[in-house]
DNA sequence: TGGTCTTTTTTAATCGATAAAAAACAGTTT
DNA sequence: AAACTGTTTTTTATCGATTAAAAAAGACCA
């Protein structure tokens, strides 16, 4: 059976449009709600009865008003991602966080019993998760974990590096009056602004980051780009999430080099540009490499494990 | 039911081997088997007890001989294909050669049936197609084809590029003693051989071109770079395949170029490598952008169709 | 030790069911 | 007629169970 995460995102949303309404005022229509709250007009008619039966909202038809404060409770936030999120963090979380080392044999069924989801719920997930390079298909052999090693970050900054510096490159050959420079000042002024607090607030800088790196890469779209790009996010932000050696120096460090970066971008010089790119990206994959090299150490020498095992 | 093609594709392979034994050999152990047909132990005791029960061979344990020359009748070619395959030939056939325009919604039920295979067969196949930039989902609401368009092809070959140059300089820069250099001479010579007998074997380029890019990018390998590199062997594949106009000229074509870019290799000369590569992948990336549009002049206009409505 | 016979695991693939969500269609009201 | 709402149809997401094929592991033997 499908599950109703959509429904019950869409429900929580609801009581915050309502909420922000107050009582007595009458509903947007329903199809401005299904823009409003991302989701298909049926959806919307679902969250709609749902609340008219929890008192919240009366009327029919046009004619629609909030009736009460919502007091009702929320669906807990976990009903309300999508199982396909839910595996990628559950799986991330095994291959950064648990002992999963290089060679590991992922067993579908395993995991799905350990998920607790369908086996055909894994075998998607491992088949987009595929094109990271973390893992390995043998055809009626199934899946090989390759291992988050030193060689996997040399070989992700090498393209990164690749990419990066093209994109830099372009961005800072964009015409003047082009819209890129207003979003880069406003970048600049987020970064500065974390900076500022970066004690009680790096952990937002994962964020950042990738709103950053995707801002240098619009300026020439390419959707193998992009795509490269999502394996960056995704592995950063499990990984800043999970490796806290040194949290906030190695944030604080980054936003610094950001904002050279940004900096060197505004100056439109295109040598200075590609050293403050060079010197960032450098700092990034050390940081990197690092990590792996720590999760490698910790663990006990132990012959070819299986996934789950432990 | 799993499909049984490894078993008859094993089975036909295993019928050449004891034909090339003769009659009164005595056959090789079953782990050696299990090599030479690369398939499980387990699947080399099933082709063997078939063909001790169609009389071929005879004996048990480890003493069994060929008893007479094979006659019965191989399993039809379609029949040893995994479905997995078969799915993306299909799939490839209906973009590439059928009127797929984009913006085209594909409907995963309507192609299993079309293709005769169930939907979980089309799901994973397009999940794993994602990464070839031509697809894209709609969480809930299916996937849009995005067009085998200009576009696609400019954004492809600006990658390509990128990489190729980087393998090439790589290449061109490996010791003396290296073995890439001998397996470069042994590609020059299949070159050459192919380039005498273009008028009858152009269609051998295909395979010779994909392995030509693979064996320059082995000499620093990225998995990032061979997974690009599986986008591009698959769309030549097929393209080479249904593209038939100046086929011949435009493979001729190629050799040269390609032949050009390896005596630039063997030279050594980083300079003259450059140009050469540019040259060649200028000259592929006019004939893909060529086909793209043609595609696109041949059908009428029309509103946004859907997968498999013609 | 290198082989075969046997058993256990795991994958590949299908089918059917069901609820959720989206999309299309058909009316209504202002 | 444009902007809605009410209703119906399609399509997707997910599960669970099933089956045969293949692979892998284990037991045994010359």
């Amino acid at each position: 059976m499908k599950s109703d995460t959509v429904f019950k995102r869409a429900f929580n949303d609801a009581l915050d449009v309502v909420a922000a309404l107050g009582v007595g005022e009458s509903l947007p229509s329903e199809s401005v709600m299904s823009a409003r709250l991302g989701v298909s007009r049926t959806t919307v008619r679902k969250v709609l009865a749902r609340l008219a039966a929890g008192g919240i909202v009366a009327g029919s038809g046009r004619h629609k008003v909030v009736r009460a404060v919502p007091d009702v409770p929320r669906f807990p936030k976990a009903e309300t991602v999508p199982m396909a999120a839910q595996v990628e963090a559950r799986f991330m979380e095994w291959m950064l966080r648990d002992d999963a080392r290089p060679g590991t044999v992922i067993n579908e069924l395993e995991l799905a019993r350990q998920f607790g989801v369908a086996t055909t719920g894994i075998r998607e997930f491992l088949n987009r998760f595929q094109r990271f390079g973390l893992i390995e298909k043998r055809p009626n052999a199934g899946w090989v974990f390759k291992g988050f090693t030193p060689a996997f970050a040399l070989e992700l900054f090498e393209i990164r590096e690749m990419f990066e510096l093209r994109s830099a490159r372009t961005f800072a050959a964009a015409p003047g009056g082009s819209p890129f420079w207003s979003q880069l000042e406003a970048m600049r002024t987020e970064h500065v602004a974390l900076l500022a607090e970066v004690d009680r607030r790096y952990h937002d800088f994962s964020d950042l980051d990738s709103r950053f790196h995707r801002l240098i890469n619009s300026a020439a779209p390419n959707r193998f780009i992009d795509s490269f790009y999502d394996i960056i996010t995704l592995i950063f932000h499990y990984h800043y999430q999970w490796n806290k050696r040194d949290e906030r120096q190695r944030n604080e460090t980054a936003i610094r080099e950001h904002l050279t970066y940004i900096d060197a971008l505004l100056g439109r010089n295109a040598s200075i540009v590609e050293l403050a790119c060079r010197a960032h990206l450098a700092s990034a994959r050390e940081t990197l490499i690092r990590s792996t090299q720590e999760g490698a150490e910790g663990r006990p020498p132990r012959g070819r494990g299986r996934a789950g095992s432990a």
